[in-house]
DNA sequence: CGGACGATTTACAACGTTGCATTCCCGGTA
DNA sequence: TACCGGGAATGCAACGTTGTAAATCGTCCG
């Protein structure tokens, strides 16, 4: 592999000048910069990475942070997120935490101060603790309870769950099920006090179904129990798009029509929603918005040093589809 | 931040015992080596990577070059890659393409030799040439006819598609259609040979519908017109499950019942699959022993380095569900 | 007691790059 | 002619780590 060096002697100049011209320092005499260029070529020289780094400080990497690819909602979102982050000549290395909080620890500790540049990070079940020995820029995807002085990027999830719940409320449902409740998940706590606050205003209260994951597997079981209970809703509201999947499978193995019987809304918007049969009704984040202001934070975060911890607030809408209007 | 410098200032050794003990060097007195312990716990001593990398001339890391983590088989795998790849320490670093020739090119181009140690690449455009200048140690997904000394790991993918058109011949289907044919992806060239084979071992022959992407909404419209034709079919075999899944969607919305007025199979076995109505017979690959394959198979070539190119051939089954049994 | 030998530690250089300070060269000016 | 200023090029050091070879130490053997 070509180094600065063969790039020199083939060009009859310093390393330095090479060096120069690499970075477009602007006083090299015309003459040289064009042999220089034509050496580079000549050699097909790249520059080391890590040597560059080294001396720069950096490491042109940044650390996105999730529970699993296999979750479409944070397959997409990584994918913006790469997206966002070749716009910053930014590479993208990813961890998978499976949401648990030994796993986000671990990609905590992981990420030492030498591997990324900086980290955006869809925490799940940690706590304000563990942030304690981190070390690098930090932006946190989704709304947490944690006082920490964190760049925060997501949607109102209280008033995303509410806007889902009223809506059903509009289709005149009145026993309004939430399936995705979680001991340890801040978003879990935000959706489903949404969940409670709009069945309140309405004077109503509604059944909480608790998952252990948000997996279709677990949204089937829910909603088979939901259905089983002696008084079945005529609505649920799911926390993610997954857990919706698996209720509406439920529901059509037991032959319970939807919207007819049970009207279901999901949340995130797969793209899987839109093409099933009903088609989902779900919330809509602006997932492209939020890959695009984490990186955008991150990137400040890196460069400057002295800012005071921000929260982003990105869009959403509800996505009306078959399974609440059929 | 900590280097070997301020621990050995602290143990009062030099920079190199402290590296000696960092990296389990056995000749080591007891005693300065406790000392150089504690020191390293007292520093919070975290080794720069990028000057470790440097030296060795190893980065820790390996690229995943995917067309987009949005479809869902290729988000399922980059998972697996990661917890693959976590086995050997290595760090992954995605890239998307799109499916495009340029974004696979640049894909190549952007891995310099010096930011990665290998790749895991899913090539679907490339054409021969396009690897000329590539250095590092490659891994290629899936079967091409590109005739290069680098390693594969994938499925039969002929074999698979003859699998899944059999069992709809078996079926008594004899209106077979395929969807996803595509002038540059050698993947559907092979399916695409195993549906013609597959059913001249019948006799028979089955429209072909060519798709732009492998998305639902290509699936979607390519069933559409298939079932809008003169003598629409009924079997479809989609070469992968978004295609199936918008295929499944256009059929409903035309009251077309699936199994009972066409069959589908799909490819991939895409967890969705499992729990859409109907839920989808598909070709489903070991995705997990492909990953891991992968990334021994760059190991490998990363350590050692006079290796013959080797092909790994991962098994696959068909899963038969509602779609063509209902 | 001298030397040999293995255990242990260390100094030094190098990986490839870039910031800094220096040097060199030129025309223009006093 | 001596000096000045800035363009242009360069040498040196350093980023933090580890391989190599050499230095140091102690002990055992003859």
């Amino acid at each position: 592999m070509a180094t600065l060096k063969d790039v020199a002697a083939l060009a009859g100049v310093s390393v330095k000048t090479v060096s120069n011209v690499v970075n477009g320092y602007a006083f090299v005499k015309p003459d040289n910069r064009r042999r220089v260029e034509e050496a580079l070529v000549a050699t097909g020289y790249r520059p080391n990475l890590g040597a560059r780094n080294l001396r720069r400080g950096r490491t042109g990497s940044l650390a996105l942070v999730v529970p699993e690819l296999g979750i479409p909602y944070f397959a997409e979102l990584a994918g913006l997120v790469l997206r966002a982050a070749r716009a910053h000549d930014w590479n993208v290395l990813i961890q998978q935490t499976l949401g648990t909080r030994e796993g986000e620890r671990e990609a905590l500790a992981a990420l030492g101060p030498h591997v990324v540049d900086g980290a955006v990070i869809s925490p799940e079940a940690l706590r304000g603790t563990d942030f304690a020995g981190v070390s690098g820029p930090l932006v946190l995807l989704g709304e947490h309870p944690l006082d920490l002085p964190l760049d925060h990027v997501g949607i109102d999830n209280v008033e995303a769950a509410r806007t889902a719940v009223r809506h059903l409320l509009d289709l005149g449902r009145r026993r309004i099920a939430a399936i995705g409740a979680h001991p340890d998940r801040a978003t879990a706590a935000q959706r489903l006090r949404g969940h409670r606050e709009a069945l309140a205003d309405a004077g109503l209260t509604g059944p909480v179904a608790s998952v252990e994951h948000y997996h279709r597997r677990d949204g089937a079981a829910a909603m088979a129990a939901l259905l089983d209970s002696p008084e079945p809703p005529d609505a649920v509201f799911c926390f993610n798009d997954l857990l919706a999947a698996g209720a509406l499978r439920a529901a059509a193995d037991r032959g319970v029509r939807v919207p007819g019987d049970v009207a279901v809304v999901g949340f995130d918007d797969d793209e899987a929603g839109a093409y099933g049969s009903p088609s989902l009704t779900t919330i809509a984040p602006d997932k492209a918005g939020i890959a695009r202001a984490a990186v955008d934070l991150l990137r400040e975060r890196v460069d400057g040093r002295d800012l005071p911890p921000r929260r982003v607030r990105t869009p959403f809408r509800l996505r009306i589809r078959e399974s609440t209007v059929g």
